[in-house]
DNA sequence: CGTACCGTTGAGCAGGCTCAACCGCTGTGG
DNA sequence: CCACAGCGGTTGAGCCTGCTCAACGGTACG
């Protein structure tokens, strides 16, 4: 998909993407809030060593075990990174959306690739400008450790999902999934799935084939709707959370 | 808790456990070292805010849901942090060794469940106490940071695992991880298995019966001995790897 | 010495994978 | 303009393997 001609401005509720990078996480202590957002000024300051890029769906970020120079943040579209097993096989790692970061080396290599899903904005911050930044920014410091907390944390969350052996549980949760993060940046109505099936597949450890069934067996059991491959409706919120209620 | 009656002092390669929490991460960058501890200086300081605690094998630690007040690293012995299902099954998350940390928690409540696999040695933070220091000591706050991004490494590693769908090369996975984190702490030899088979089950997504399974499978085609449930040795290197390999 | 739990082994079943064919869409080149 | 190739998605047939249920041995502990 050719981004570039059409900018295609869009609102957000918050966190308008030429203010800096944008991020959220949830902090340790029940002290507050228990959503944060980066502050302006910290966002400002992030934007001072970063350098916002659009770029056009399907397109690869970084290779794995290339060496690392940058950290990205989304503003806006989808990434996804993974890992290319030798069999071929693709174990999709996360998908990536607004106010997240991704690409945090160890010893200066990507341990994973990155792809965008969606066309993107994003913001590509200097490794060691960052770096840099944290050390003299214990707030700033504090964010980052908190919003890779809850990284690990959504990490976890994907392993219950895999360790579920049921294809049509596992394709509740990743819809539930999907639902949740689109609440959360403030979008309600049906779940819009900005993925392929093949990627979603990659993601759940399932094959095409069987997310592609699963899917099916959704519908026919008049649970989920589907309109098209990238757009699905819960017409059953019961059977729907019931199905998705990590078993 | 119940604090344990023989405090059977032990001998380890490095960071012996009475010069405050000892912590092991990998750095971002490709400067310097690959591996990086603590310093003398940052243990001392971690040392002020902490107490060590001994605690007999199979003790519950936390619940999940339970108000977290405090942060812990291990000293010696095992630790595994686990979710229990609506269905009775449970995730084991992940297992924890000396120079690891765990109980970081979201909103003030813990995520998972935590017990002690072994008997161990931990070190016990007030989270209150060690956001404080984080706040004012750059360095140990970055070190944090490189701590939790190499737990978030892990965890996708874990994921790659349980996307396996053979029980035998699940098993060759997760012995061989053993084995690495065993020449990481120094020994070498025989692979010792300290948690049953069924927290290797709940780790690897399968059943208990098929751990065992797979167990006598590795042994049948002499790629794999067990001396007991708790100690193993790999015969056949280059079948073992093969197996390992993540497919 | 009984109990309980862990680990092992067996039999049968079920659900997901593989292979294969087919459809619809898109981009390309004659 | 159309033929064709390629790819993503769907559907079908059959196999394979891990789960479930069940029984049993060993061991730790009261």
């Amino acid at each position: 998909m050719n981004e570039g001609s059409t900018p295609q401005r869009h609102l957000r509720s918050e966190a308008s993407s030429d203010e800096g990078p944008s991020l959220r996480a949830i902090p340790f202590g029940k002290n507050g809030e228990d959503v944060v957002h980066l502050s302006r000024r910290q966002r400002l300051q992030l934007a001072g060593i970063s350098t916002q890029v659009h770029l056009p769906a399907r397109m690869i970020l970084y290779r794995e075990e290339s060496a690392a120079q940058w950290v990205f943040t989304v503003s806006r579209g989808v990434v996804k990174t993974f890992r290319d097993l030798p069999s071929g096989r693709r174990h999709v790692t996360a998908f990536l959306f607004a106010d997240d970061v991704f690409g945090l080396a160890e010893s200066g290599h990507y341990v994973n690739s990155a792809q965008s899903v969606t066309p993107v904005t994003l913001y590509r911050l200097r490794l060691d400008a960052l770096t840099e930044l944290l050390l003299h920014d214990p707030e700033l410091h504090m964010f980052f450790l908190c919003k890779l907390a809850h990284e690990l944390r959504r990490s976890q969350r994907h392993r219950i999902v895999v360790g579920r052996r049921d294809a049509i549980g596992r394709m509740a949760m990743f819809l539930r999934m999907l639902e949740q993060r689109a609440h959360e940046d403030g979008r309600r109505g049906g779940i819009e799935i900005p993925m392929t099936r093949s990627d979603t597949a990659n993601y759940l450890g399932l094959s095409a084939e069987t997310v592609s069934r699963a899917s099916r067996a959704l519908e026919r059991n008049r649970i989920v709707t589907f309109a098209g491959v990238h757009a699905a409706k819960v017409v059953d919120r019961s059977q729907f959370e019931k199905l998705a209620a990590a078993v």
